[in-house]
DNA sequence: ACAAATTCTGGTAACGGTTTCATACGCCGC
DNA sequence: GCGGCGTATGAAACCGTTACCAGAATTTGT
């Protein structure tokens, strides 16, 4: 049974030391002969050094760690996309972990991964509030952190966000340019940052075009899920046409749908009565008829944005304080329309 | 700047070797004076072994591989959910990579995790046909696999696959029930084994019932798409109701909601006028009006079971070659309903 | 032409665990 | 009372790589 190729078998037929052979491929000092020499064996071998040893004689852990909620797992591909393809890029080839918190809140492992795995970076993928106890606990034990998350209330480690005030503004624009004048909007919980921004930029929007949302017409939900588009659908249809909104914002794509599916049930057109807008970019959002105005997140660019961070922040020893803000795409479907010139009959 | 805590230090405290502390820790012999004066240094000095240097000196990775296709990404939460949970459980606490191939087919961080890594194992989520050059390196390499494929040609590794012939039977009983007599069958890509296999349960099951699936109400679509639910809607539009099948099966759910909508859109009652059953139990299912009736892979347990089976071959030191096969749940939604007694005016 | 800086190289010591080996100590059975 | 066996412990070797240091070879500067 043959035993791996090792670095000193590598030396041993290139007729160098160990140490020239680590030095060839980390790119040390070394003369051109003894670098291809060395280069021709390493190939002839067929070697790789093992990144486990590598790792021990660092004394890193080479790999980040990478927590969301289950909850909040549309995004996962994403993400991972991102964190992947900005670790393959700079070649310091990291392994990444993943892990999906389940419904009964447990952070074992979590906290194995600062304690025993020592891992060298944390990823954060939208923190809520159970998860300041872990951000808490990685700051304790100095490991680099990356939170893509719509606050920077977090004391330490770089915040990347989705600018969502901004989208609400795009989204202001793009409802006032096809003639709304009367805008709802449907939020999350009330202490979701997401929904708040996302409400704050949409109201700024308005006003710069100096329409007013009503305070009637702004409702938060106490949770993101389509049963609470449902009950606002049927708070709508119970409104005079004349005055119920044209266009309703909802915080999430999710509450949308519900929303749209029951208007829909009730023989109300979309956009021909009311025009509808979300917010994620959720892949059902597609295959809805019509199918949903909505703004996507850069989840991937956000991905990786948060390893390159992490990178940054292992070589310079230092743990980056920063916040990055990426804009929000308005993805415009069937969804939105002019609004209706006259209250239908 | 204190150091870590390591194996020497406990030592030291508790006036004993470091092989002591090891075997202390790791169940090996000692005296209970001994192991009661350890575990109260440890605790004392909130001692945790470093797992990169115990897997180093294993001479194993600590970690599994995950591979699965960006396409395949809606089951990646509950896969990863299931592999959570028994890894955690088995207290051996190992991390999770995860990739997610790109569209474009690269298969370099793979091959770095079987080459340099030395991943103790390999987990291939629905591996498609251009995988099956990984599955080759890995065998080659000698890494312990676990496939959660529909097909059991692999030569090698555990496979884990859903019962999808039992699932299109239970879809049988369940029409037959209902009274549905001319039922069709769109199938995904003639390769794709998932839809096969569900077509001939459901054939099976149909035949059990003396119901006879007319070749010209069976198709395959060249791909899993929305786009071909909706031509075959407009091809069931164009048939006359008294020979339109009054149930449609479709091999995944996002054909059948492209299905529906077209159908929807035209004023065609589901399931009053035509039942529809998917495959996969995507998210969309429940947000679509009617919900989707639809058949529910076990995902979570399967990522579990992937586990466990590469836990077992590291012990036992032999690559289990075993088929696993998981039964599939049928969702029963509002999408399938009694046959129409007689055709629509 | 000589000192100083730079480039190159090999030997050796880490890194922090586990494992092997040797030794010692009971305890049992004869 | 002596061989054998299971238990308990410590010293030292080992895993594969990089880091450090010392010294040799080469280039650079004056």
């Amino acid at each position: 049974m043959a035993r791996r190729t090792d670095i000193a078998e590598v030396a041993k037929h290139a007729r160098v030391s160990k140490s020239t052979v680590s030095r060839v491929i980390n790119g040390g000092y070394a003369s051109a002969e003894v670098k291809a020499r060395v280069a021709k064996v390493i190939a002839k071998l067929g070697y790789t050094p093992w990144t486990t040893a590598r790792n021990f004689s660092l004394g890193r852990a080479g790999c980040f760690g990478l927590v969301m909620e289950d909850s909040q797992s549309e995004w996962i591909t994403q993400i991972l996309g991102g964190i992947e393809e900005e670790l393959t890029a700079k070649h310091i080839s990291l392994l990444v972990g993943s892990l999906v918190l389940k419904g009964t809140y447990d952070a074992t492992t979590v906290l194995s991964w600062v304690r025993e795995r020592r891992v060298d970076g944390l990823i954060f993928a939208r923190p809520g509030r159970r998860e300041r106890s872990l951000v808490d606990a990685a700051r304790k034990a100095k490991v680099a952190l990356s939170l893509i998350a719509p606050d920077e209330s977090f004391k330490s480690g770089a915040v990347l966000r989705s600018n969502n005030a901004e989208a609400g503004r795009e989204i202001a624009d793009h409802l006032y340019e096809l003639g709304h004048r009367r805008i709802a909007f449907l939020g999350g919980p009330k202490e979701s940052l997401d929904s708040q921004q996302r409400f704050e930029g949409l109201e700024n929007g308005l006003k710069a075009r100096k329409v007013k949302l009503l305070a009637s017409n702004v409702t938060f939900a106490p949770r993101y899920h389509p049963e609470e588009g449902k009950a606002y659908a049927e708070k709508w249809l119970k409104m005079a046409r004349s005055r119920a909104p044209t266009a309703v914002v909802l915080a999430n794509d999710t509450m949308a749908l519900g929303f749209m599916r029951t208007l829909h049930a009730q023989g109300v057109g979309i956009p021909r009565d009311v025009s509808v807008v979300g917010f994620d970019d959720i892949p059902a959002a597609t295959l809805f008829w019509p199918g949903l105005t909505t703004v996507r997140q850069q989840m991937r660019a956000m991905g990786a944005a948060a390893c390159r961070t992490l990178l940054t922040a292992l070589l310079e020893e230092q743990p980056e304080r920063s916040t990055l803000e990426f804009p929000m795409d308005l993805i415009v479907r069937q969804s939105t329309g002019p609004a209706p010139t006259r209250p239908a009959p």
